[in-house]
DNA sequence: GTTGTAATTTCCGTATGGGTTAATTATCTA
DNA sequence: TAGATAATTAACCCATACGGAAATTACAAC
């Protein structure tokens, strides 16, 4: 019954472990430019190949990436569903960090009303 | 230069690092709901309170939830900025799912036009 | 088949994560 | 002051994460 449920959050488990790392999401941005191979990734970062190689896997696994076989090269592009799922799960927060702004408008606006009343004449802010 | 952006990388190492368990995202649904203390937060969970002291110390670090004091309570509430910028994160990405749902539209459009084209009598599909 | 290039796997050291129990700190209440 | 409640810290265990170096696999070109 809570099957269903308890997939999701490992797969989110995985999923935010997978992006804890700056590397990783540099792979990622990297790829949202256009597939690459490994040795196209490992270029920019001043790390050893089998680390980037070891990152690679933890993104294929964690399903944030997708690889083909071209001869020796193992093109890398990224599959954006499990990005997705991010994105929902934050949005799910959006009407608290919404709500906030809107106190603080709520805030402006009683503050902009005090001042006119307490100096109607000028802009005595400060 | 680059000390911003650093900056920046190593926030959200650690803001998906603390997002990485289904035990703080389920303390972060709760506190969602209302501030709770410690004991209220621990009690769905089949695990000791220092456990759950720990995550919630982590989930502080993170600067995903912040505490207040009220006699031996010590009180969390959710703290929403860091939520906001993994939602931000994600949405870089919101342009290569939506393109392929456009490309999946497409497809489906053309499939459309062509079924009417073969068999413009019925409807004839499946 | 030998050589070269691409990439992975294995093995290792060190650090961190997530849980336990026991001990400790902080604060209220009688 | 003593005792109860809330929460943290300390000490420990085990597993996993991240990196390096060396060895190995996979394929192409000659």
């Amino acid at each position: 019954m809570t099957v269903t449920a308890t997939m999701e959050e490992d797969r989110l488990d995985e999923t935010f472990a997978a992006l804890a790392n700056s590397t990783r999401r540099a792979i990622l941005a990297r790829l949202a430019q256009s597939e690459a191979t490994v040795n196209e990734l490992a270029a920019p970062f001043a790390m050893q190949l089998p680390a980037i190689s070891k990152h690679i896997k933890v993104l294929e696994q964690a399903g944030l990436i997708v690889r083909s076989r071209n001869a020796q090269f193992r093109p890398c592009r990224l599959a954006p569903d499990r990005l997705a799922e991010v994105a929902t799960w934050a949005d799910q927060y959006r009407s608290i960090w919404d709500d906030r702004f809107d106190r603080l408008d709520q805030q402006l606006s009683r503050r902009r009303r005090n001042a006119q009343h307490a100096a109607p004449k000028g802009t005595n802010d400060r």
